[in-house]
DNA sequence: ATTCCGTTTTGGATCGATCCAAAAAGCTGT
DNA sequence: ACAGCTTTTTGGATCGATCCAAAACGGAAT
């Protein structure tokens, strides 16, 4: 290992000292700093150069002290580890660069005390706007503190309260649920269970509603069933094997997610049952493991790059426009058919 | 929507304000905010109280202009979509909230100019610390210009040059590839084909050094083969449909990572053949699909949540004591025996 | 030559914390 | 009461940018 011989504090060039070896002053080598269009293009030629030659680390700590910007934004998740919001990390995080915006990251656990924690340092660090998919039982006020201490906030996918107080992004999951719904009824399924998360939230009560929806129109509600588990592939599979088990058994099964909808592929392929055959599946999210299941998942995509994308877009314009109208984009969620509920599949399995 | 009403140019409270209303100095609320033990608890506690009673916002900006402090950190990888990384996020998230600092992240999608740029703005935001997965094709010289720039700097799964210069994290991929090689072998496989990845970093060398060593104690030098593609799920698959069509068939698969094993497993369940039975098949990371799929794919573990964990510790301590020695942390990598690989189903696919 | 006006450039004040050397306050023990 | 400690507290200088009102510049028109 080379010798770790660090200058002891080497002199910190500053703007002061790019000024002085351009031959101007400190303000005229700010305003190029900031892109400024006051500056005469042969003068800021003459900085930039004078900017390379230093080595100039331009210090933002002290930009912030002054001005009101920082080019950072605040990202909170529940869980940045679920690929689901991996992909939405992408998209912000793409959308971002482009701006020359830095995200600050936080995963919260669905934990109130950790989302509170983080946002509370956010503040400090002045970040510019916040992208935020709420924690479990997030009460609707804080939407409005955090309009309160004048940071844009976007809402991502989840939201508080029954309808989005202001900026939000997300995907049409009620729809998406219900035309699914739709989908199966088609195919002759008439017991179709939903297997729904245990938390509250309004991405939990939007499928919900798609889903009493659709089952209401097509004068179903008597055989429609709910059934609550944790939103992981092994709940998925548990689940799904104590369902088929039981006399009154479903036909189909629409999942919270693609990996509750995975485990349920898992339990049925170890009973011997035929997913698509003997009982529909279909997923939301449409992850990449869907089209390559065997066999494929059926599942609503919610496209999470692109929700990433829109959402670093509106905050980045918020940002601009402060004052703009609130915004409210909801994201088509199709549903992409495969062969675990194949129309081709299908057998009426009672007649209603 | 609740109007909009934004109180402009609210007075700000600073740390002067506190002062006077807790009849101390600046300094002494400075001294308060930095957790320093030279404040008497009684002061301490007067402080704490006017800082409740004014709604006080700590202002990281203006502190980071004096001191050298920031309690942020810049992380790095490659693509924050890939579950894997989704994970170490995780590791690295729960670590540095529990020592109330926040990271930057930023994925560099192997692309070494959004690499550069990225590390750029870390600098102009001081961060403390750096936690590098560096792109494909970095230069050696990175890590010493980042050392340069008084940065301390912990490469993470990658590395570049032929061994770690500084501080290092990731996994024992060597061995753990030897391992299942010798695994392999001592179920009687010969022909054990690797499936690499193209590009040339650590992590890739890694796994070839481990299979040429277990292939070379074994005397199979010449029955080792290594095929090289783009480590999806969908090459995985069309990658294996077309080795198992030729006439040299192998017994065995090594796949560079679990998605690349998954899209082998199909490939065989595809062609009619039975993983496990008819050809062994070896993933790296043991992601959480991994134990679910039919067979149970045997995987390499990398533990990308500890690996996170640590490393963000290792950042931490490195902050502290930034001359301390380097260390080089490289976590186990068990191979998880399952199905896709079991010893039962096993037989000699030919005679040595 | 002078005035006018749009384009560039500038110096000083300022943001809100930390650092540091020195002062003040509290203890002991004589 | 005072010297000699240790424990707390303090005021000014300082970090490195931005903001802003005013000055300098340069060309065209009078």
């Amino acid at each position: 290992m080379p010798e770790n011989l660090r200058v002891s504090s080497r002199p910190r060039v500053t703007l002061r000292d790019i000024a002085a070896h351009a031959g101007v002053s400190r303000s005229t080598v700010s305003l190029v700093m900031q892109e400024s269009s006051l500056v005469a293009e042969s003068t800021r030629q003459r900085v930039r150069d004078a900017i390379d030659a230093l080595g100039y680390v331009y210090n933002r700590g002290a930009a912030t002290l002054r001005s009101p910007r920082t080019a950072t934004i605040g990202v909170v998740v529940h869980d940045i580890a679920n690929p689901f919001f991996g992909a939405l990390m992408a998209g912000i995080d793409e959308t971002l660069q482009d701006a020359d915006y830095v995200p600050f990251l936080a995963s919260s656990g669905d934990s109130l005390a950790r989302q509170a924690r983080f946002l509370a340092r956010m503040r400090e660090h002045r970040v510019d706007a916040l992208l935020l998919c709420p924690a479990e039982e997030t009460p609707a006020s804080l939407i409005e503190t955090i309009a309160d201490w004048g940071m844009p906030c976007i809402e991502v996918m989840r939201h508080v309260g029954p309808s989005p107080l202001g900026d939000y992004v997300g995907a049409d999951l009620r729809t998406g649920i219900a035309n699914a719904v739709r989908h199966l009824i088609a195919l002759g399924h008439r017991r179709i269970t939903l297997l729904a998360g245990t938390a509250d939230h309004s991405a939990d009560r939007e499928r919900l509603a798609g889903y009493r929806q659709a089952m209401h129109e097509a004068g179903l509600d008597d055989l429609s069933r709910i059934v609550r588990g944790p939103l992981t592939r092994c709940a998925g599979r548990e689940i799904t094997l104590e369902l088929m088990r039981g006399d009154d058994r479903p036909t189909a099964l629409i999942c919270h997610n693609d990996l509750v909808a995975l485990g349920a592929l898992l339990a049925l392929s170890h009973l011997g049952l035929r997913a698509g055959q003997d009982c529909a599946v279909v997923g939301v999210d449409d992850i990449d493991e869907a089209a390559l299941t065997d066999p494929a998942l059926s599942s609503i995509a919610t496209h999470p790059r692109s929700i990433g994308r829109r959402a670093a877009e509106l905050a980045l314009k918020r940002i601009r426009t402060p004052d703009g109208e609130r915004e409210r984009i909801v994201l088509d969620a199709p549903l992409m058919v495969r062969a675990s509920s194949q129309p081709s599949l299908a057998r009426p399995q009672e007649s209603p």
